[in-house]
Formats: C-alpha cells, structure tokens, sequence
DNA sequence: GGTAAACCTGTGTGTTGCTCACAGGTCAAT
DNA sequence: ATTGACCTGTGAGCAACACACAGGTTTACC
C-alpha cells in the first residue's frame, strides 16, 4: 500500500502517516521510485498507534509502550502508570478549561450592556482592562 | 525596568516577556550594553496583553486588538467579535476533553481486572487494542 | 585594585502533533 | 506523445512559550 492507500483504510491524512513515518513509528519499504510502501503489519502498528492516541497517549507515551513490547516484554505495566499520568494532567486541564469557559461568558455577557469606548492614552481596550480588573 | 524586574512585577517570565518583545508587542529601548529597558507604558501594555490571554484570545487576536486600538478606533467590535468565536471554540474542546476524560476513566478502571499479556505477532498491547475494539 | 561567585542578559533552538507549500513524479486516457 | 488528474517526498510552518548556552554585570570580600 502506498500513502494514501492507507492513510484513506484508516481515515487519516496521508501527512500523519507520513509523520509517523517520519519518526520512525512505522517503517515502510521503499521502490525504486522513492516511493514508500507499507504492509499489513504497518496498518496494524498504525491502528495501534491511533487507538493509542484517542486513549490521551502522547507521541512520546506510544514510543515508550511500542519499545517495550519490541523487548517482547508486557508493556501493560508501563501503559496502566502512563494512563495515570495523563488522566491526571486530563483533569487538570478539563478544570482549568472549565474555569476559562465560566471566566469567557461572564465576560461575554457582561460586555453586552457594556457602550464602545475610545483607546486612551494609558487605556488599549476597556472591556478587556475592566473586566480583569474585578477578577482576583 | 530590565527584563526580569518587569516579568517579577507582573508575576510571568522573563522568557514570556522576551517573546512578547520578539514578537513585537513590546519595544523596549536598548541600552549601551544592549540590555533592554522597559518603561511603564510597556507595563500598561503588558498588563493588557496578561488580560487578554487570560480570557482566552490568542496572540494573533491580541496583535489585532492592538492595531485596532492604535488607530485611535475603539476596539470594541473587534473584541466581541473575537470573544464569541474563542469562546465557540473552547466550548468545543471542552466537550472534546469532556469525552477524552471519560474514555480514559473508562479505560483505566477496566484495565484494573485485565491481566497482562505478552505481545504477540498481530497484538503489540492487548489493554489499548482491547479497549478502543469496543468502542464507536 | 582585584577577584570570585551569584545573578543576569540576548540569541538561537526545542517543544507537540501534526498541516501546508511546493516542485516534481506517475498513470490512465486520448 | 501528450494532456490532465492525481499522487509523491521533503522541508518548512504553526502556538506560545521554555530551555540551553556563552558571556556580561553586580556584589562581597580581601
């Protein structure tokens, strides 16, 4: 299979096959065109590498898990610590999101009843100065 | 002020105050030995610029709002029309981080009972390809 | 005056996970 | 042979900073 080939069976774009070629996750044979061909086991390593990463794994994670199991060692261990991080950092994330979104609305909203005002000299824009200016 | 004073008073780091000084939004006046010097309107702006991130609008939204603002026109409509988009988009990731965070919790507690497993010839981790086989 | 350590500086590069631009190659139809 | 559609690899770009590094500055002490 060429690039897109594969890239279209698993419904990515041929330049993330291609990265993940780059880095060396997957290692396609070339022809004498230059051209790079994968076989049934990239789209194997290549579905791995996707699951992986809709389960919040990093580039990096994958590596780790993906070296491991070349060791013919069970890379269970090293996957259930990892998870723990990045579900850690996930909820981390998740809150400060969330703070955002509340911080965006108020701001939004309270904008609404606010009147257009002219940049003055020590003033860029009094929506943005004002509201942050009650936050703590 | 030299780099450090001004990113210690505004509680960032000097790195975040060099990058916005790379990128243009600062212009301190250099000095003989060519350190740079802040002066309080560079605190004003630099103030705003914190505010602004701190609501969500990106580096390019902030460049625009400045420009706006030093045409002497009120920025106003620039920056509701740039929060409502910001916020749709955070919005969005929210709901994708919501998902992302479930699937993880998901994952990490079904592994809890699933013992491990070598990686065999078409399996590289069986708790990953395991996991998302289930899935939509 | 000297000098050593602590602290600070600007510039250049690295980060994550891809996406985009581009110059050229391939292939089927004419 | 030649047109046109489609495909290719390589290199650069993105966001918003953080980091490495070689060297300059300042302070304390003799």
């Amino acid at each position: 299979m060429r690039v897109k080939q594969i890239a279209d069976a698993l419904e990515i774009s041929a330049d993330s096959v291609r990265y993940y070629t780059r880095i060396g996750f997957l290692v396609p044979s070339k022809s004498h065109n230059g051209y790079k061909y994968y076989r049934p086991a990239d789209v194997t390593r290549l579905r791995f590498i996707l699951s992986a990463r809709s389960l919040g794994f990093s580039v990096n994670d994958i590596k780790e898990i993906l070296f491991t199991s070349s060791q013919t060692n069970a890379p269970c261990p090293t996957v259930r610590r990892l998870i723990e991080q990045r579900l850690k950092e996930t909820e981390q994330r998740y809150q400060d999101m969330h703070k955002l979104r509340l911080r965006m609305r108020k701001a939004m909203s309270e904008w609404e009843n606010t009147p257009d005002q002219h940049p003055t000299a020590d003033t860029i824009c009094h929506l943005i100065e004002g509201f942050t200016a009650l936050k703590s």
